[in-house]
Formats: C-alpha cells, sequence, structure tokens
DNA sequence: TACCGTAGTTCCAGAATACCGAACTATTGG
DNA sequence: CCAATAGTTCGGTATTCTGGAACTACGGTA
C-alpha cells in the first residue's frame, strides 16, 4: 500500500510534531492540505515560494516521518494528506489549535527581517 | 535593568515557538515552569536527567529568543517564567492545549491506540 | 580587603541536521 | 522508444546541537 515508512499512530511524538510544524515551509504545507480537505501531490500542497524541489522533499520527508502527513505514490505522482484522526487521536485539539494560530503567525515572512534580530549582543548591559 | 533581551510580544513567531518547544528538554523546562506557576532558577526549571550546564543555558537561550520564556538576573541566579500572558495574547489557547497533549507525550510509546485521556499529573511540586 | 562556593555563560571542538544544485528514478503520454 | 513530469537521492556547504573546560558574576564569610 503505503510505499513509505510511516510511524504508528502511537509512535507519534509531541516533540516530534511540534519540531515538524516549527518552519514555515512545513506549517504552509499543513495548512494547505487542511484547507484542501482531500490529498495533494507534493506540487499543490507546497508552498508558492521559490523552494527548491530538493528542499520541498526533504520537508515532506521530515513531516511524514514525523506522523504529520501520509504519503502515497499514486502514478507519477505522491498523494499527501493530514493525518488528522491520528493525531486528534493522540493529541486531541492540537492540530486545530495550531492551525488556527498560524492565520496570526501570517505577515513579514521569515528570513531576513531587520526589525527582531534574534541573536543580540547577549546579556548584561553596563554594571 | 532587564538583563537579557527578550523579543517584544508583536515578534513572537508561531514557527519560531513550536521549533522552540519541538525538543524534549525545552518542553521539559516549559512544563517546569508551567507546574510552578512562580518563578524557577536553571538548575529548578531544568529536568533532573543529565544535562549539562552549557546544554542547558543553550537550551535557556533558545526559549528566551523565542519569546517563551523570561529570564531576569536575580543575585547569583536566573529567574525564569513562563511568558504566559503574551503567548496568550497572540496564540490563545496554544499553550495550554501544548501543554495538556505533553501529558501524552511521556513514555517511550503508548501501546495501541486508544482515546483515554491521561489525567494522571503525577508529581507536580518543585520546593 | 581577600577568598570560596554557587549559578550560568562563553569558547571551542565535533556530531548532527538543513539547504540546494545536479544527477537519478519511476511513470505517463505521444 | 523518446520526451516530459513528479520526486528522490547524492554531493558539498552552512547552520545548529551537544558537551567539556574555562570564564564571569554575585553572595557570604572572615
Amino acid at each position: 500500500m503505503s510505499g513509505y515508512l510511516h510511524p504508528a499512530p502511537g509512535d507519534i511524538r509531541l516533540t516530534t510534531v511540534l519540531a515538524a510544524l516549527g518552519d514555515p515551509v512545513r506549517i504552509a504545507i499543513v495548512r494547505a492540505l487542511a484547507a484542501a480537505e482531500i490529498g495533494l501531490n507534493c506540487s499543490a500542497a507546497g508552498p508558492i515560494e521559490n523552494v527548491p524541489r530538493s528542499t520541498l522533499s526533504h520537508h515532506f520527508r521530515v513531516l511524514r516521518e514525523a506522523g504529520v502527513i501520509s504519503m502515497v505514490k499514486k502514478g507519477v505522482e505522491n498523494i499527501n494528506t493530514l493525518r488528522r484522526a491520528d493525531l486528534d487521536d493522540r493529541f486531541p485539539g492540537l492540530l486545530d489549535q495550531i492551525l488556527r494560530s498560524s492565520c496570526a503567525d501570517l505577515g513579514p515572512d521569515s528570513a531576513g527581517a531587520s526589525t527582531s534580530p534574534p541573536e543580540a549582543p547577549a546579556a548584561s548591559a553596563a554594571p
């Protein structure tokens, strides 16, 4: 059936799921899959941004191995679906909550915004 | 003289928060801070596991720069508190949902697909 | 003052992972 | 068979994670 390896529902771990969703490209993929309630191939689920296909493939693999999506080869393409039931069963309400929250995260996209550098000359100011 | 640099509430990004929480050590820290509703120093908030201090310091920095925790130097120690208000303001319900879900993530794996919600928060106290 | 112990940070290496171009592997259609 | 499509895998480089050793900062004690 599914040609790829997916974790069993009981093996889905919260930290792995959160780490998988903690990436702008990957959460965009998940949001696209959640919006289209049917399976999408990688091109349709990937964001319109200029993401190379090898990088996209990597992101799909992370999502798949985290148990967030399910991937089934169908002809020349891969059909990706959100593992909603498995996620809701293991972490009830989590996925919906994150998808709802992600609406507030749209805006100045990641990378290079000079408004808030994540690293700073740390620690104690002048004593 | 607040000490360390924290992102402004409006600069807290969902993907950064999820990435910060997508680590076993870091979510253990957040759970400890959530359980003890007061500030904890790094030693008290850190998991009992054998995590070196340098690694722990790194994890606290990631949480701080993600906007998850706030760190204030107080004497010889750092007092860490969860930025509950800021997180709830930006992503309402998200933190509670994740903390609730993280109870299901304890242990190596759960046998079978059972919809039993684990409601046994055993140890909760810190001295 | 000096000295000591505690609490964290910083520095430096090595391991692990992320990114992306290029080459490769199916599968479908002409 | 040949070409096009859809993704994967393979390289090198870049970034991050991990942990030991050294360091800074503060409080207490003479």
